[in-house]
DNA sequence: TATTGTTATACTCTATAACTATA
DNA sequence: TATAGTTATAGAGTATAACAATA
């Protein structure tokens, strides 16, 4: 097989596996009641601990103005409150309810279960070839994605 | 190392080839003045060739009425055109305009491009290993969302 | 003066339900 | 009666710009 068929097959798993992962993930997002965008905002939550708004936007990679908007959302269903940040009046500190800290935790046992699905049973040899064939591959994508990026300023 | 331990890192690659092929495509998109949802069509009508709205609500997996509003913006933007359906007089043909049909063509040599950022000079026996692994994988996760999505009906 | 978060406004994507024209 | 597409309505996610309170 030439290189360029192979290179045609391997991008084709590559990108059914993005949508395919994107599917998996907003499906386990809404069986907890929330949407993608809230129940990703709880997960960078999970990752830092009490954040002010600030701080989730730029995590977000999105506008303050819609991070108020997410988080008006979270607390209406209970998920976070709002904390008056201790030293600086003007920032608020974003905060686990107990339900929210719960189905946040609960986000971590989800990826051990998805790991179980996607490689249960996979030979060590099988698996150490994914890994190093991925490597690169995301080497070169995040190069690809910082310089696009980079270009538009 | 222990299987779950690799499972962790692998799974840790997967998730993050997601998240930035979806960056990826997300930026192709907008290069040509596109929205995601609005190129997702496009990329449809390309592998289909003129279709019924119906047609491509069900190819993406959308209500009809959201059909409408994309194809209302592609038509105002120029990619397509509505016209009559030879035999049916309650559907609508969706079709490329000369530019729509440029644009399409340029997602496939999009791929191509990608293929070669993500590929280029990696060995043979890396490709073939990383094909083997990505194929269970796949598999696997085709078969956990069909399941889930017949849990609801 | 700069920063935090808000209000104001607007656009896209999405859904369901009711309706029109046709099959 | 069933189907194709629309209007009506609603809600989520996103953005920019102007503004208040605070640093």
């Amino acid at each position: 097989m030439r290189a360029s068929e192979r290179y045609a097959t391997v991008l084709g798993q590559v990108l059914e596996l993005s949508v395919l992962m994107s599917q998996d993930m907003t499906q386990s997002f809404e069986r907890d009641g929330l949407t993608p965008s809230r129940a990703h905002l709880l997960w960078e939550l999970h990752e830092r601990g009490p954040s002010t708004q600030r701080v989730l936007a730029e995590a977000l990679d999105v506008s303050p103005r819609n991070v108020t908007g997410l988080v008006d959302g979270l607390v209406a269903t209970g998920f976070v409150t709002r904390e008056p940040h201790p030293t600086d009046r003007r920032a608020t500190l974003v905060c686990f309810t107990a339900h929210g800290e719960h189905i946040a935790k609960q986000f971590d046992d989800g990826r051990d279960e998805l790991a179980e699905v996607l490689f249960a049973g996979m030979s060590e040899r099988r698996l150490a070839g994914l890994e190093k064939g991925l490597g690169p591959v995301l080497e070169r994508l995040r190069a690809a994605l910082s310089e696009t990026k980079g270009e538009r300023p």
